[in-house]
RNA sequence: CGCGGGGUGGAGCAGUCUGGUAGCUCGUUGGGCUCAUAACCCAAAGGUCGCAGGUUCAAAUCCUGCCCCCGCAACCA
């Protein structure tokens, strides 16, 4: 038997759960349920990131301590668990004792082996990604002065003295490891992606902050806290009980397979960072990093200023949690991006989950019912096409889950469902019943089709545990398998009792649906995006006469342009409008410019106002 | 040369790693069946797999070059 140690990142508790998050934990889960079933010994852990500037703000601001803050959101990861049926077999928080131990351990394994040293770090810092950036990695406004590439918020520039991870150090071990081994990284475009990162060179690594006090203390340095992901990536050993915990030992030190499942937004720590950590530290790296994509929201990518973030819980609320787990594995491939649509969801729904599964359910148990007085066949069968059938599609879905291809997996499941439903057209089991009662060949076909929906229904345990198990309750079967045995040919029982059959997934009028959730967020912007009339006459609007225009080098659409105001004199202003005027027709034309409007820099250029000119968009 | 994703029948997508009859869902048309959740089955129409070269007995798939679209980041002041 082998182990199986699988976890979700750990999830910052300044957001409450979406889509992503359920989307990473239900792959684990159907991941750990799998594996489970395999034979192998699972581990399967989640949990929340608790610690940060962030956090510390966010509670300061609400004038509550920040684990009040943590334990409200903490609060909402377990439901989520109940809801959907979540089988981890752990949940750590980052500020749990045994989290600290870990945490204080691979620190002083680092520090053995030489890999920390102190140095005063200057430069400009985001609060929210707890980051020093680099002067060409940030962009500039007027008036907010630099922001932060990813949050596009003010940086700060700070110097303090730190302590620094040799992360320079690992760059070879790291690019040895991508190449010695190919699973380390998955899929394989970020595996390149990675090695290209790390090829580029790796600069060492601040893992202490001075003014963070909502943090693990850095031991050996009072005044200085652990770097938020040199304490986060820790919990998935320290959930463990490393160093010496027995679960450490099986799982970890000893185990068979290590996963990290993760979005490739967190790549570059859980392949750079934590892999290098772990070297220092002399402790086994994980066997495999998955990466996998995004959700999109009809196309387009989700945001909360959009208004596009997906409801799970009104889609839980009308499809059942089941229907969320079946759609979210069903429509991704695994490790690219998917969208998320409510017309793709219902579309699925009825088609796969009401008009197949459901449906094939349903005839079967009512012609059995009908045949052989309210109970499964008689007789089995052990010589048919439908055995060819499973025989088939049952390696297929193996080793399509083995991969982490669940659409694959689900998909060769449908194609047996459908192979049953065209076995009862050409036997045409309602024929028998009226011509030749419930013979013992009626028996064989029956039996048939309800065998191969006990198949399906057994390997759809791990991705809809709930349903899968209602589906074999209602073809006679009370106890749930728990083994992949359980998927050769021939487990119906005979003669059981088979309820009178209930619709598992009523079908959803689609149009009905859509209309009745169409988004409506657009107009609540309007509203809020309308001024008043005294703001409008903030604006000092002034015609200008062109009296020079050119284009800024290297650039796309910007236009610089000289500006004669009359009597305020000459201005200069940098225009995005080379998409659609040439320089050469704007010279000597009159303009209306916005003249009180704060200066900016665009390319070097400072601009002193904004020419209101109509443009394609 | 900013980063990334993509271009496959009317729509949405899988297949590309590991070349070998181009597949799925929805939609359209015609037919069948009546056990079942107006479901299920059969058939048909519909594709130069973005373009151009190359490798190969064989390319959606591998190689080279190019075009286009979409995110993000920018240069929306």
């Amino acid at each position: 038997m082998s182990t199986f140690y699988v976890t979700t990142p750990i999830y910052y508790v300044n957001d409450l759960p979406h889509i992503g998050h359920i989307f990473t934990t239900t792959a684990c889960d159907v991941l750990a349920r799998y594996r489970r079933m395999r034979g192998d010994e699972v581990y399967f852990l989640t949990g929340t990131d608790e610690h940060g500037q962030n956090i510390e703000r966010a509670a300061q601001k609400e004038g509550v301590p920040p684990i009040e803050l943590a334990d409200r959101v903490v609060k909402r990861y377990h439901e989520l668990r109940d809801r959907l049926g979540f089988s981890n077999d752990d949940f750590i928080r980052t500020t749990e004792e045994r989290h600290r131990r870990g945490v204080d351990e691979i620190i002083r394994r680092i520090d053995a082996a030489g890999d920390f040293y102190k140095a005063t770090h200057e430069g400009w810092y985001c609060s929210p990604c707890e980051t020093f950036y680099m002067e060409k990695e940030l962009s500039e406004n007027a008036g907010t002065g630099k922001l932060c590439p990813i949050h596009g918020t003010p940086v700060e520039w700070k110097s303090e003295e730190n302590l620094f991870f040799r992360l320079s150090k690992y760059q070879q071990p790291l690019l040895d490891w991508y190449e010695r081994d190919p699973q380390s990284v998955r899929p394989e475009t970020r595996l390149n992606e990675v090695r290209s990162f790390v090829e580029s060179g790796l600069r060492d690594l601040s893992v202490s902050r001075a003014n963070v006090e909502w943090a693990i203390p850095f031991p050996g340095h009072p005044g200085q806290t652990v770097y938020v992901w040199l304490d986060a990536l820790t919990n998935y050993i320290s959930a463990l009980g490393f160093p010496d915990g027995d679960l450490y030992r099986k799982f970890w030190e000893n185990g068979d397979v290590r996963m990290n499942m993760i979005g490739k937004d967190i790549l570059r720590f859980h392949t750079v960072y934590w892999p290098a950590f772990l070297m220092s530290a002399g402790l086994p790296l994980p066997t495999t990093v998955w990466a996998h994509g995004w959700w999109n929201r009809d196309g387009r990518k989700v945001s909360k200023s959009a208004g596009n973030v997906v409801r799970p819980d009104e889609l839980i609320e009308r499809f059942g949690a089941d229907s969320l787990r079946f759609f979210l594995m069903r429509e991704m491939v695994f490790g690219q991006d998917a969208s998320f649509s409510d017309e793709a969801f219902v579309e699925r729904y009825n088609a796969d989950l009401a008009n197949t599964l459901g449906n094939t359910v349903s005839r079967l148990v009512t012609l059995s019912r009908n045949a052989f007085g309210g109970k499964t066949p008689p007789v089995p069968c052990e010589d048919n096409p439908m055995i060819e059938a499973a025989r088939r599609v049952v390696p297929e879905y193996r080793a399509a889950m083995d991969e982490l291809a669940f659409n694959r997996a689900l998909e060769a499941l449908w194609r047996l469902l459908g192979e049953a439903n065209q076995y009862l057209v050409t036997r045409e089991p309602w024929k028998l019943i009226k011509t030749e009662g419930p013979t013992e060949k009626l028996s064989r076909v029956l039996w048939n089709g309800l065998e191969t929906v006990r198949i399906v229904a057994t390997a759809l345990l791990p991705v809809m545990p709930r349903v899968a198990a209602q589906v074999l309750a209602a073809i006679g079967i009370q106890e749930i398998p728990t083994k992949l045995e359980a998927l050769e040919w021939g487990g119906l029982p005979n003669n059981a009792d088979l309820p009178e059959p209930q619709p598992l997934f009523p079908r959803i009028d689609k149009e009905a649906y859509l209309k009745e959730h169409a988004p409506a967020p657009a107009k609540a912007q309007e509203k809020t995006n309308l001024i008043s009339i005294d703001q409008f006459f903030e604006t000092e609007l002034k015609v200008a006469t062109v009296t020079a225009a050119e284009r800024v080098p290297k650039s796309e659409k910007l236009i610089k342009l000289s500006l004669d105001l009359g009597d305020e004199g000459p201005r200069t202003v940098v225009a995005g409008i080379g998409l659609v005027y040439q320089p050469e027709d704007l010279v000597n034309k009159q303009v209306v410019v916005v003249a009180n409007l704060q200066p900016a820099k665009l390319m070097g250029i400072e601009s002193q106002g904004m020419v209101l000119a109509a443009s394609i968009d």
